[in-house]
RNA sequence: GCGGGUAUGGCGAAAUUGGCAGACGCGCUAGACUUAGGAUCUAGUGCCGCAAGGCUUGGGGGUUCAAGUCCCUCUACCCGCACCA
């Protein structure tokens, strides 16, 4: 079997036939596949990059195959981040270096014989594309969300609602809460009113604390930040003021909330999106300031119920109340603490968390039902930007507040006995309420809706639902994104671009460095930033997320130039059915595709809420990092490496040791407890890292030199790790494809465990795959490479394999379980190679049952059969039950569920036959010894079972 | 700390509804063929035991005629969020 001519002779044929396009067809169900497009970063794809695109590839196939009209397209996001760093590190231009490297991409993908329908590729940084990102996000800007009607309207509809009634009636997201008439609206400024509908666009301007990342030099969004860090390359990131455009993703917080019952997707990915939501029910409760009546502090809590236990209040140190709620003598050690407070970095709070840092303002405030004065405190442990940035404490059943309660010796209450519920600790909503009034004695959650009922009759308070998601940050200070589609003037007011004259390009740029003074590299070119008097446009760009968000809908008809994409092709493909990608874009892109889909489908573009309804997440494919123990501080002024078994057996501590990952082509045992470095193994090395020409070697033979290297094994350390550059352990797929061929290495990846799961690289295994094409192969051709496919009728053996493998693969593939399906491919051809039967009638079916798996083989050995039309349009076959009923069933004969005897009886027995021939076996009687039986249990069609 | 997940031979794993645990593959052992090999084929391979047999799905307990699967509990590891009021 030559797979590389092969190989070869069908890429071409299948490229020449647009064997993969696809077009609308009402005649047919459509169905559709979707694979998360990659990034085309200058590394190229590894193996683990092409585990999802298989699986999703076997998926298409087999739907296709099933009469399925499958959409199946692939693309890339080349804008954003990541090619833009590469361009950087490389000094070539982002345009470019992004065109290479989807030219490396597309012949890797092709490599695979992934079915594609490559007319549909898009590209997120082509000008065609990237007019509809523009024009969505007008659409955004232009829009703003009705609360009430939950849906979007015209913002113009809202200027008129001002205009006639002011902002009373208005319930609409929004960042702030003004508060005007109808005359105040016309009185105002063109500036006081482009201000005020900013706070209701769903794209909006604002000043704002920002994640800025210096290294990066541009603005980052919350789910790029990871513990004080970029995602993207690990700088440093602080909180910024800048003035950024924003998303109002807030406004669907609970619809994104509820929309997720309704999707297939994974239990972790649904909670990982509903903490990232954070939804919170509770109240804001009103705190009255002593001696200043105008001043009220307003609270939120989930827990009203324990307001009788409030005995302090505690403000974010930047809340904006402080200055007013300090007193005079207060004043400068509260102004050193908000200084001290601003500078303390993510870490430092972290580190805060066992000692609360906090200050009393000098003054206090009204409990708002026993009237009681408490002090008003400032501490870091209260968030500005969640709830209201403050808190009433309560020391009694908060385990911060009753830690800070400690810390400046405030007083403590007690509000809940939960004496009587074992197990239950402070904060659960557990127990009985004490020392609380008219609340004494009830259960907590009674409790709760008491006291919220009764805040907001007594106008204390009002019920109030809160949510950890924060609008997103959408503006970059970079050169590598989608332009903004507006322009100021001069009294810098923000305008929508007219629709007709998108796209607005990205200007070609030679210098595209980020500047550290945030900046945007396009600020530099005068004449685009502003091409006519009076007109200025936006110099910062569009996030990687924005071309993202949504090209699954592009897809469906990427070359309208009237419509992001048409009508008809959009309510016949509806929504993605299958969505297959990394588990890493759980809150990002995940999050923001729904919601844009969401947003589209209110201005009714789309017809669904939810835009992928079921999700698969594949696993990572790790690599095996192999390292060599190098000691830190040795004091002969050598490198003094030592074996990684003397390190174990010694005992030395990993403090006075440094690993260094090490290329392993040149060692025996590849990823197994027991690599080593053999001689010709350190010359290898040494040879590679010609510093270490000196060093020495210290294994279970002794100190070596390098000089007189024999003998020597020196251990390595192998660990299970990312598949890297970094840890020389990457290993591309197109040698293994040049080795063992596509079809093989399709095959091995599923073959190595349920796809969800994460697993390493091991080559071992895929001599086993390997090895069953060639058995495969063989049913077809003998040993001197002649066909022997014959038509005589096959045995009901050969059927019965056939048939029971047709039936199992359907099962299989509909539950995504690829690795057991191709165990019953195996399990197929051994029987049939045992049998030595060549059949037509046997091998032509099985040839389709497997192209979804291996597209090249099953293609070649279909024209062998003798058809013309590819077997990847034609029908995956139906198996026949006659072959798989059986006469007579095998009954394992248990006593007391222990396995005693076996029975072989036919189909349909009568139950009573069935026991009397149990209990007649010689086996069951030997066993049983005359032991009266107590129950006879008759699992039908499964087994037997005696008690006694 | 909170939330989610995982745990099965030497290894990757299977067991779809509570019904013969370990399919399939790797590795290992023995044998055949051999220009002596990282090829191919055949047989064996959970553990203990000479055997009969016993034990076995992270540990302990429970429900059941029957538990990898259901319930309780403990442990270890992985992932996400993390002062969220």
């Amino acid at each position: 079997m030559d797979f590389g001519h092969i190989e070869a002779k069908w890429k071409k044929i299948w490229a020449d036939n647009n064997l993969y396009k696809v077009e609308e067809d009402p005649s047919k169900p459509k169905y559709y596949v979707l694979d998360m497009f990659p990034y085309p970063s200058g590394a190229g794809l590894h193996v683990g990059h092409p585990l999802g695109y298989v699986g999703s590839d076997i998926y298409s196939r087999y739907k296709r195959m099933k009469g399925f009209n499958v959409l199946h397209p692939m693309g890339y996001d080349a804008f954003g981040l990541p090619a833009e760093q590469y361009a950087l590190d490389t000094g070539v231009h982002p345009a470019k270096s992004t065109s290479d490297n989807i030219l490396r991409y597309r012949s890797q993908l092709d490599n695979i014989g992934l079915s594609f329908d490559w007319s549909r590729q898009v590209r997120t940084d082509d000008p065609k594309y990237y007019r509809w990102t523009q024009w969505i996000l007008l659409q955004l800007f232009l829009h703003y969300y009705d609360k009430t009607a939950d849906k979007v309207y015209p913002i113009s509809q809202l200027i008129e609602i001002f205009e006639t009634e002011g902002s009373e009636g208005v319930n609409a997201a929004a960042s702030g809460h003004d508060q005007f008439t109808a005359e105040q609206w016309t009185g105002m400024s063109k500036t006081e009113q482009s201000t005020i509908l900013m706070n209701y666009r769903l794209a909006y301007r604002k000043v704002g604390y920002v994640n800025w990342c210096a290294a990066l030099g541009t603005v980052l969004a919350n789910d790029e930040v990871k513990d004080g860090l970029s995602e993207r390359g690990g700088f440093p990131v602080v909180q910024k003021e800048m003035l950024q455009w924003s998303l109002r993703i807030t406004a669907y917080a609970e619809r994104l909330l509820e929309g997720m019952n309704t999707l297939q997707w994974s239990e972790s990915m649904k909670t990982v999106q509903r903490n990232w939501i954070g939804k919170s029910e509770g109240a804001f409760i009103n705190f009255q300031v002593v001696d200043q009546p105008d001043v009220t502090i307003k609270v939120f809590t989930t827990r009203p119920d324990t307001i009788y236990g409030a005995t302090f209040i505690v403000l974010a140190p930047d809340h904006d109340l402080v200055p007013a709620l300090t007193s005079a003598e207060k004043l400068k050690d509260v102004e050193a603490f908000q200084r001290k407070a601003k500078e303390k970095s993510a870490d430092q709070r972290m580190a805060g968390q066992k000692k609360p840092d906090g200050m009393w303002l000098g003054t206090y405030a009204l409990h708002p039902i026993t009237g009681d004065e408490i002090q008003i405190w400032i501490a870091d442990y209260v968030l500005k930007d969640y709830g209201t940035g403050a808190i009433m404490a309560v020391p009694g059943d908060d385990t911060r507040d009753k830690a800070f309660a400690i810390q400046y010796q405030l007083p403590v209450v007690e509000v809940i006995d939960r004496s009587q519920v074992p197990g239950a600790e402070m904060g659960d909503r557990e127990g009985i309420m004490i020392h609380s009034d008219f609340l004494n004695g009830l259960q907590v959650p009674a409790a709760i809706a008491s006291m919220l009922d009764y805040l907001e009759k007594n106008n204390f308070g009002t019920r109030n639902v809160e949510y950890k998601l924060r609008d997103a940050n959408f503006s970059r200070q970079r050169y590598w994104g989608e332009p903004f589609p507006v322009y100021y003037d001069d009294a810098g007011i923000a305008h929508a671009m007219e629709e007709d004259t998108l796209p607005l390009e990205l200007p070609d740029l030679d210098d595209f460095k980020p500047s550290p003074d945030g900046r945007s590299p396009l600020a530099r070119l005068t004449t685009w930033m502003q091409p006519y008097p009076g007109i200025t446009r936006e110099t910062d760009t569009m996030p990687g997320y924005a071309g993202s968000s949504w090209y699954f809908i592009r897809y469906m008809d990427p070359s309208n130039d009237q419509a992001f994409a048409s009508k008809e092709n959009i309510d016949y493909w509806q929504d993605v059915d299958l969505y297959v990608g990394g588990v890493e874009h759980a809150v990002g892109h995940l999050m923001y595709s729904r919601f844009w889909h969401k947003f589209l489908y209110d201005l009714g573009k789309v017809p669904t809420q939810e835009p992928f309804k079921k999700l698969v997440n594949q696993g990572m494919i790790q690599g095996i990092v192999e390292s060599v123990y190098l000691f830190k501080e040795k004091n002969d002024g050598k490198s003094h490496f030592i074996s990684a078994d003397l390190v174990v057996e010694r005992n030395i501590p990993k403090e006075q040791l440094s690993a260094i990952p090490v290329h392993i082509d040149f060692v025996t045992d590849y990823g197994h407890p027991d690599t080593h470095l053999n001689e010709n193994g350190i010359a290898a090395f040494i040879k590679w890292r010609p510093e270490y020409s000196d060093a020495l070697f210290e294994t279970n033979t002794g100190i070596h030199h390098f000089a007189d290297l024999q003998n020597v094994k020196l251990h390595t350390l192998s660990e299970i790790g990312k598949m890297s550059k970094r840890y020389h352990n990457v290993v591309n797929p197109d040698d293994v494809i040049s080795q063992y061929g596509a079809d093989c290495f399709r095959m091995y990846e599923m073959f190595l465990g349920p796809i969800e799961q994460s697993k390493p690289w091991d080559t071992m295994g895929i001599e086993g795959v390997n090895k069953f094409l060639r058995k495969l192969w063989s049913l077809f051709f003998n040993e001197q490479d002649e066909w022997i496919v014959d038509h005589q009728t096959p045995s009901d053996d050969a059927q019965k394999a056939l048939h029971a493998t047709i039936k199992k693969i359907n099962e299989d593939v509909e539950r995504f379980s690829f690795n057991t399906a191709i165990s019953q491919f195996m399990i197929c051809v051994n029987e049939l190679r045992k049998l030595d039967e060549h059949p037509a009638e046997i091998l032509e079916p099985l040839v389709r049952t497997i192209a979804p798996f291996a597209p090249f083989v099953a293609e070649e050995l279909w024209q062998l059969l003798g058809h013309t039309e590819s077997v990847h349009v034609a029908a995956f076959p139906d198996y026949d039950e006659k072959w798989l009923v059986t006469t007579s069933i095998t009954y394992p004969v248990c006593i007391n569920g222990k396995k005693r005897g076996e029975i072989n009886l036919p189909v349909g027995t009568s139950n009573a036959e069935i026991e009397k021939a149990a209990m007649d076996l010689p086996e069951i009687i030997k066993w049983v010894e005359g032991k009266p039986i107590r129950k006879v249990v008759i699992v039908p069609d499964k087994m037997i079972n005696l008690v006694i």
